[in-house]
DNA sequence: CGATTGGTTGATTCTACTCAAGCCCGGTGG
DNA sequence: CCACCGGGCTTGAGTAGAATCAACCAATCG
């Protein structure tokens, strides 16, 4: 929990912070700001997988920017259903809830090894007021979240189930390298399991393994043990009817006007 | 679409703003920047109910404030499916796209009679920067809205047919009146047909009419001709699984802290 | 080793969709 | 005046997609 740990145990899990695990990146950018935010956080924490960051009802308070692994929200009912609002890749900025509220409204959960900064809701509020560019990040962050969840209500609404899962794998594909298009056989590592792809589309996961066999025997995708394949770029993104405005949006490109990724990826 | 219209033409529509129809209120506040806002307005538009204010693709650039009347937000997919994605009631502030995007990725009509106005997104932007307190009304707002999107989300990933239709019509109701709790057999003006709440809610129109029927039979509620009754509140509560902070965000509590309602209402 | 978790498959059930028809009602036009 | 129309609502019958129930296998882990 403190910067006397060994902070680059999980190191390989980070796809663009290895070089720089202790920094504050991604979403937050590389300004005057963000050296202030890495002065003032709170402290640094190392997750395994699996491990609880915090839970439905925990008191509000920190942020949490997640350098390197992958991360879950998600929200339980009374009778045990849970949903998987979304995940998380590095760089993202989480753990927010507007003010007035008593307790967080969802949970989440280290997906993989992972590591992430805290930081005080109120410093980050400060930060915000002083730095017009930093709170213009923030800012664009919330509005790009908000039609990432609009296209996931468009998709537990309208599409059927092999379309939900196809959309959810190949957003994930790219969210995570950032890049687009996708050449035929390109494989990825999407560290989720089929209970998980099940939370997260709406389906059981016995329906999500059919599914999955059917877009492996239509020759659009292969996914196990994490790993998932690329057969058909052009058929996989007809299946999951992505638009133009998604695509800039997960990839690096809708970042570029305000987002800074860290020096070292530049 | 000038201020020489007559503006007061839909005030029966406005829920909360009637005494100050030019106003940009709810959302937005009562400080110095709202005046500064009001200034700023570009036009204000008065819109018949069906009238769309922007199609999915349009250039971005304005933002709007809705000053009465009713809207709704939605997104089609290239085969005709549309997914309702929210319903706005006076005092909203709606219409930002995250930059970088090259047009409007959802579309809204005007739900019933409705006048709003139109503020220019670089002025949003410049005020935000100016004030500190208003910025965080706006931050505010972000992130509750982002708290509505993830319960509509588990809504329509874990929720059945009638437990979806409960939750929506008892989230319009205490968010249009912004009152909690209900009395039994409270009436409430809701200006929906069964095919807009089955796009909502990811439903076909013909099962939503059989869900109507059901909760009535049941005695829990009442929808016809745009109008809920409420028969039975602890039951509705218990089938649309709503939580303290849900109720929270759809009621003026969840407000108090950060907005200040229009004088008039205070 | 048993226990557990994830994955796979088949058989069955049920929720919600599709198709089809008829109703009510306001508007329109002969 | 009435015939006609269209939209929204209502109901029934048949169907399809996804859930449920029930096995079984493989890998991992105490």
């Amino acid at each position: 929990m403190t910067e006397a740990e060994p902070l680059l145990a999980h190191k390989s899990n980070c796809v663009y912070c290895a070089a720089r695990p202790l920094g504050v990146c991604g979403a937050l950018g590389d300004g005057e700001a963000f050296r202030e935010l890495r002065d003032s956080r709170r402290a640094v924490r190392i997750l395994d997988a699996g491990m609880p960051i915090y839970r439905q009802g925990d008191p509000t308070g920190d942020l949490f920017n997640l350098v390197s692994g992958w991360v879950v929200q998600y929200q339980d009912l009374e009778d045990g259903r849970r949903q998987v609002l979304r995940f998380l890749v590095p760089g993202a900025l989480f753990g927010y809830e507007p003010s007035g509220i008593k307790g967080m409204c969802h949970g989440a959960d280290a997906l993989t090894n992972a590591s992430l900064c805290v930081v005080p809701a109120a410093r980050m509020a400060e930060l915000r007021a002083r730095h017009v560019e930093f709170n213009e990040r923030f800012v664009w962050m919330l509005e790009r979240d908000s039609r990432l969840a609009f296209d996931h209500l468009t998709s537990l609404g309208q599409r059927d189930a092999r379309e939900r899962v196809a959309h959810l794998l190949l957003e994930l594909a790219i969210r995570s390298t950032g890049r687009y298009p996708i050449e035929p056989g390109e494989t990825f590592k999407i560290p989720l399991n089929q209970p998980l792809i099940a939370e997260a589309t709406g389906l059981t996961s016995i329906h999500v393994n059919r599914m999955l066999r059917r877009l492996r025997e239509d020759q659009i995708l292969d996914f196990r043990n994490g790993r998932l394949t690329v057969i058909n770029p052009e058929l996989l993104v007809g299946v999951a009817g992505i638009t133009d405005t998604l695509l800039t949006l997960w990839t690096r490109a809708g970042r570029a006007e305000v987002e800074v990724p860290c020096a070292q990826h530049a």
